[in-house]
RNA sequence: GGGCGUUUAGCUCAGUUGGUAGAGCGUCUCCCUUACAAGGAGAGGGUCAUAAGUUCGAGUCUUAUAACGCCCACCA
């Protein structure tokens, strides 16, 4: 990092600059926070990204929008901590080492439950740390030595310690219930990972013959082959259509079992044909209805989808797959005539989430967590503010699960994950919940695993040292200060860990959750793989760098929480951006002569010092306040503007001009110096690298280690100029107005013309001070000042504030064009003047508006109205 | 069936206590002015989806309608 300023490219090379500066933070461990510190503790802990994960937009997002906040925090005077981490990823995990496995022709089974979680495990260890040094490229100031896994020794000790309380509470049992069976996953699988698809199907309707008498009674489903699994026909009791056959006995088709008809309110007398088929096995509904009715359930389907080998199933459908199955019997059904119709249905079928197979409803017996108990602090937490969701709409959606919550199945037929901390008793059968095996002589282990969210539920405290809560990071850093994430994981995740931390660290997790959009292709599609729409990170880091990923994805961001349509070339927002920083800042570097220190000199702060000091702390002030209101988006146009539009296109160039004079060298120095400093600390949350880089090149007499541990510009009465700031303006609309005439007239940029203004006696000092910014800038030569009427002279002019300006170029301009160009500002004067007037006429407007509003209106009008005389005089003259 | 979001310039979108609309890109002019052509300067472009209402005043608040999108529920 030592080349001279004249070396620096005129190019920012992104890619070499972000490899050094992470090097250089991760070096002198800048991003290790401190337990034992005095400051105040800000911590985030990071949604771990599953350990099978690739980088992908949606991290880029979430994890820079927590680099922002934990690194604007650290510069703000906090001991902040951002705890890095990944997921083992149960169900995922165990696919990919099953599919390596697949590759020698050998499943799970073959290598035993032991065996292959060490394989696993292997793969884990080797995979572990890759996503997270995926999140490097980005950037993220995390503290790696405090690094986490779900699956880790702590956060283990951490699910049996919660699973044991809680079975002891008597708020998890194990119970018989209809689940979301995932034949390929081999598992159950929640509510909330299962996706509803809408299918073309049928509704076949079906005969079933009365027992004993002629007759029968006709059934709409839309599987039959559950048939076999029929345990009943239901009617709805006031349907009289079916009110005489309610208590009769029908014959099953094609399987000869005799099944009652009965009456249950559940059923729908207008759909299909007012009766159902009952397969309390194999239909969530069903089972109710079975259960009210004292029916036994018949399974016939298993596990992987297919047709059981039971007496209740006639040989030849043994071992069909389900669909298969469907096909076969419904032929035989129409062979024998007990197939009446069918008809074409759209309906709603669910897919694993994972996986996209159909998904079984499948009666057995699974580990469940009683929500209800749990969910009544979860909802009072967020009702009465410990918990605040940003933004604020969410939060209805966060409750309105949590008062309709349903009990979460937590249990996984797989390997890979929490195994259940429950024992059976080798011949006795007798359970034990508890955190080691009792007697491993005598017990077994359940088989079962816990879904991996329950893990993810605890990840704010198991990561904080729980279950003993008097480690030193504990103690300092939980409760968390934030959580970031996308809205997509509320359910799964954020309601879990409130639940959770509230229940057991008697403390909401975090006191603010931050939800921000989803990141689409620029069709608002969401990104996948198999659409192949995805954009990859790494990719555009390596074309744009990694600043300008960070700094367009956060100017995309917005209050509301909108989704984030990107596509590749939106990136060159925030890579123009960044080469603009980095030549402003070679210029800057480049007129330094070594000052190297901000001791500005007030006494000879010209007006433009002023008000670009005064434009910096109100932009300070403001970029505090949006931080703090989770307003990042805004964060990054108000720096833009400031820096590009301020700073580069106004201060830098009239710099150039206060450069030359040796009176006020020095000084210009020192300001160009200061805000440079300061807006690079400003920026340095969103563009970490970039601004890191060349702080680290401006000349400092005193030794300060990083930009990331130098303090966060604040709001300072003393750089308030007021009067300054806003008499900079007439210097801005003068050097326009003159540019204008210029552009209007194709007048060259190498002839210096000449003007001549009419100054009001309060502009008329402005004007003076300001005269060599409007002859550097608007290229003009001389300047003369003339205090009374207008002159007859045909000139091209301009109405600034409450001045005149000629320019008298009476061969090069058209006057009637001028006169044109004049007419239309005034049109365009008086239609803001009739506006203004009208309220300022109507009683009700002056009776009830704020006395500002009505003295800023008069000067208004009273403004337009002397610039109005003042065209009309001039188009006069020209006339 | 219930809930939510969106509708503003050609495109993508900002716009937090209501005070006559902004940005980036694109378009048109001019400029290689000693930080930057990934740049500079100037210009053009909008009945803020529609309709009613509240108000002195509505992109902003209320109600209704339309289109698109999302979430939840899951009548076989």
């Amino acid at each position: 990092m030592n080349s001279t300023i004249q070396d620096l490219p005129t190019v920012y090379d992104a890619k070499s600059t972000e490899e050094e500066i992470y090097k250089f933070w991760e070096e002198n461990q800048m991003f290790k926070a401190d337990a034992h510190s005095p400051k105040k503790s800000f911590s985030i802990v990071i949604p771990p990204p599953n350990v099978t994960g690739v980088l992908h937009m949606g991290h880029a997002l979430d994890e820079t929008l927590q680099d922002i906040l934990v690194r604007y925090h650290r510069m703000s005077g906090y001991e902040a901590l951002w705890i890095p981490g990944t997921d083992h990823a149960g169900l995922a995990t165990q696919n990919v080492v099953e599919k390596q496995l697949a590759k020698q022709g050998l499943t799970r089974h073959d290598l035993g439950r032991e065996k292959f979680l060490e394989k696993t495990w292997e793969w884990t260890n080797d995979h572990k740390g890759t996503i997270l040094d995926q999140m490097k490229r980005l950037g993220a100031s995390f503290d790696r030595s405090r690094e986490r896994f779900t699956f880790d020794e702590g956060c283990s000790e951490a699910v049996k310690e919660v699973f044991c309380t809680l079975y002891n509470k008597g708020l998890i049992y194990k119970g018989a219930y209809i689940v979301n069976w995932c034949p390929r996953c081999q598992s159950a699988i929640s509510d909330i990972e299962t996706e509803y698809e809408t299918e073309q199907g049928h509704l076949w309707e079906i005969s079933y013959p009365l027992k004993n008498e002629s007759g029968a009674i006709i059934v709409a489903t839309t599987r039959p082959e559950t048939i076999f699994g029929d345990v009943a026909i239901a009617v709805h009791p006031d349907d009289h259509k079916y009110s005489e056959l309610v208590g009769k006995t029908v014959v099953v088709p094609l399987s000869g079992r005799e099944i009652p008809i009965i009456a249950d309110e559940y059923v729908d007398k207008e759909f299909g044909t007012g009766a159902v088929k009952i397969t309390p096995a194999h239909d969530p509904n069903d089972y109710e209805v079975g259960k009210r009715h004292n029916l036994k359930p018949i399974w016939i389907i298993d596990g992987e989808g297919k047709m059981k080998a039971c007496g209740e199933v006639p040989q030849k459908y043994h071992g069909m797959d389900r669909y298969e199955a469907r096909k076969a019997i419904v032929g035989d059904l129409q062979y024998q005539n007990f197939l009446l119709r069918i008809r074409d249905h759209e309906h709603n079928v669910g897919k694993c989430q994972r996986c996209n197979t159909t998904i079984e409803p499948l009666l057995s017996e699974q580990w469940f967590v009683k929500m209800e108990p749990l969910a009544k602090e979860a909802i009072a937490a967020v009702k009465d503010g410990r918990i605040k969701f940003i933004p604020e709409r969410w939060e209805k959606n966060y409750l309105g699960w949590m008062e309709n919550i349903r009990d979460w199945c937590i249990s996984r037929q797989i390997w890979w994950g929490h195994q259940i901390p429950a024992y059976y008793h080798k011949t006795t059968g007798e359970m034990v919940v508890a955190k080691e095996n009792p007697d491993p002589e005598n017990y077994v282990q359940e088989t079962d695993c816990l879904d991996t969210w329950f893990s993810s539920a605890l990840w704010p405290f198991s990561t904080m040292g729980f279950p003993n809560s008097e480690t030193d990071d504990f103690k300092k850093f939980y409760p968390t200060s934030v959580l970031v994430t996308g809205f997509d994981i509320i359910f799964f995740w954020v309601a879990r860990m409130i639940t959770m931390g509230l229940e057991f660290t008697g403390k909401a997790p975090f006191s603010t959750v931050y939800i921000h959009g989803l990141i689409r292709d620029e069709k608002g599609q969401k990104m996948s793989k198999s659409k192949g729409n995805t954009i990859d990170p790494v990719v555009i880091i390596d074309k744009y760098g990694c600043d300008a990923l960070r700094f367009t994805m956060t100017s995309l961001c917005t209050y509301g929480g909108q989704d984030i349509k990107i596509s590749d070339e939106r990136f060159e927002y925030g890579r123009n951006f960044a080469n603009k920083i980095w030549n402003a800042s070679r210029f800057v570097l480049m007129n330094l002569d070594g000052v190297d220190n901000n001791d500005i000199d007030f006494g000879k702060l010209t007006i433009a010092d002023k008000w670009i000091l005064d434009k910096l702390n109100s932009v300070a002030k403001e970029v505090n306040e949006d931080i703090h209101d989770y307003r990042i988006g805004e964060t990054a146009h108000i720096l833009y503007d400031f820096f590009w539009n301020s700073y580069c296109d106004w201060y830098v160039e009239i710099a150039k001009i206060q450069l030359q004079d040796e009176n006020i060298k020095l000084n210009t120095q020192r300001v160009l110096r200061y805000v440079l400093d300061m807006s690079l600390r400003l920026l340095h949350p969103i563009m970490p690298h970039i601004t890191e880089r060349v702080w680290q090149l401006i000349p400092k007499e005193t030794e300060t280690k990083a930009i990331m541990l130098a303090d966060y510009p604040v709001f300072e009465d003393k750089l308030v100029f007021s009067k300054e700031a806003k008499e900079m303006e007439l210097v801005f609309e003068t050097i326009s107005s003159l540019r204008n005439v210029r552009q209007s007239f194709n007048i060259p940029l190498s002839l210096n013309f000449n003007i001549e203004i009419h100054a009001s006696a309060d502009e008329k000092p402005v004007f003076e001070s300001i005269e060599s910014y409007i002859k550097r800038m608007a290229k003009v030569e001389n300047i003369t000042y003339s205090d009374g009427d207008v002159t007859t002279k045909k000139s091209a002019s301009a109405v600034v504030s409450a001045s005149k300006i000629i320019i008298p170029l009476e061969n090069l301009i058209d006057f009637n064009e001028e006169i044109k160009r004049q007419e239309k500002k005034l049109t365009k004067l008086d239609g803001e003047r009739k506006s203004l007037e009208g309220r300022i006429n109507n009683p009700k407007f002056v009776a009830n508006a704020p006395v500002d509003l009505i003295n800023q209106t008069k000067a208004r009008i009273n403004e337009i109205k002397g610039q109005q005389g003042a065209i009309k005089e001039l188009i006069n003259s020209l006339s």
